[in-house]
DNA sequence: AACAGTCCCAACCGCGAATGA
DNA sequence: CTCATTCGCGGTTGGGACTGT
């Protein structure tokens, strides 16, 4: 014990001194779970402002927070990061998360690079508790081809129509198929934003806008109802039967 | 008003990949 | 090259808010 007290004092690397400090943490101070303080975000904040991101353990022991590094490093990207932004998902964004989903599945975080702003976590809980849902209410499992094609065919269309609509775009029913999508063209005739890469639609051949300009173009409309308004489950049902 | 059921989202967990000693 | 640590991702859960009875 001795010999360990002398060596603890005489240690000269950094990593030696975390290490030591590691171990008096876990002797001293129980980890602290669960939901954050505005004390907490505060430390968390002015440190990340002062010294920058990563090197998340070491950062929560300098920070004064008694959390794990992983649990500073979700609370930071998930909610008290600047750039964030809060408040329902977009009519555009679903049609970008729809679309995204369908050709890459559940990789959130390549979805979210997409959606400036929005979180893998946020964009994983609006699928899970928008999309799934609707999945349930009509019974089929939400990796099936029937529901694939019910967003493909019914859904994406409708948002689409609805984002045109309101933009005040001149439509027709051209406007958005899924063999023969201009969507985005004319979803981002308003959109003053540059264009930043990914196709928008129908493979990697195709082009037909860009997603990342749709997300950043023009006016942001309030979704979070949008689902639930733009059919009714008996109408689905029906579309699924023919 | 009280209770039950459902929804929603912040936070946690486990695992694989990346990085460093 | 090996092993330990850290990071990042996707899946899951707990509990508060909301809604219906």
């Amino acid at each position: 014990m001795n010999t360990n007290r002398a060596e603890f004092a005489n240690c000269k690397t950094l990593k030696q001194k975390e290490e030591v400090e590691e171990i008096e943490t876990k002797m001293e101070i129980e980890i602290r779970r669960g939901p954050w303080t505005v004390e907490e975000d505060m430390k968390l904040i002015n440190y990340i402002s002062l010294h920058g991101e990563g090197r998340w353990n070491s950062l929560s022991r300098s920070a004064g927070l008694n959390r794990t590094g992983k649990s500073c490093r979700l609370r930071w990207l998930n909610y008290l990061r600047p750039d964030i932004r809060r408040g329902d998902i977009s009519l555009q964004e679903q049609v970008i998360i729809l679309e995204l989903h369908s050709r890459l599945g559940n990789r959130w975080s390549k979805i979210a690079q997409h959606l400036p702003g929005r979180t893998d976590n946020e964009i994983k809980n609006y699928w899970r508790t928008r999309v799934q849902k609707h999945a349930k209410l009509l019974k089929c499992d939400v990796n099936s081809k029937q529901f694939n094609d019910t967003i493909k065919h019914l859904w994406m269309p409708r948002l689409v129509e609805r984002i045109v609509s309101t933009q005040n775009v001149e439509f027709t029913p051209n406007h958005y198929s899924p063999e023969n999508s201009t969507v985005a063209t004319a979803m981002s005739s308003t959109s003053s934003s540059e264009s930043m890469g990914s196709s928008f639609y129908g493979g990697d051949q195709m082009e037909y806008g860009t997603l990342d300009h749709v997300a950043n173009g023009g006016t942001c409309f309030n979704g979070g109802d949008a689902l639930e308004t733009l059919w009714s489950v008996d109408e689905l049902n029906n579309w699924l039967l023919q």
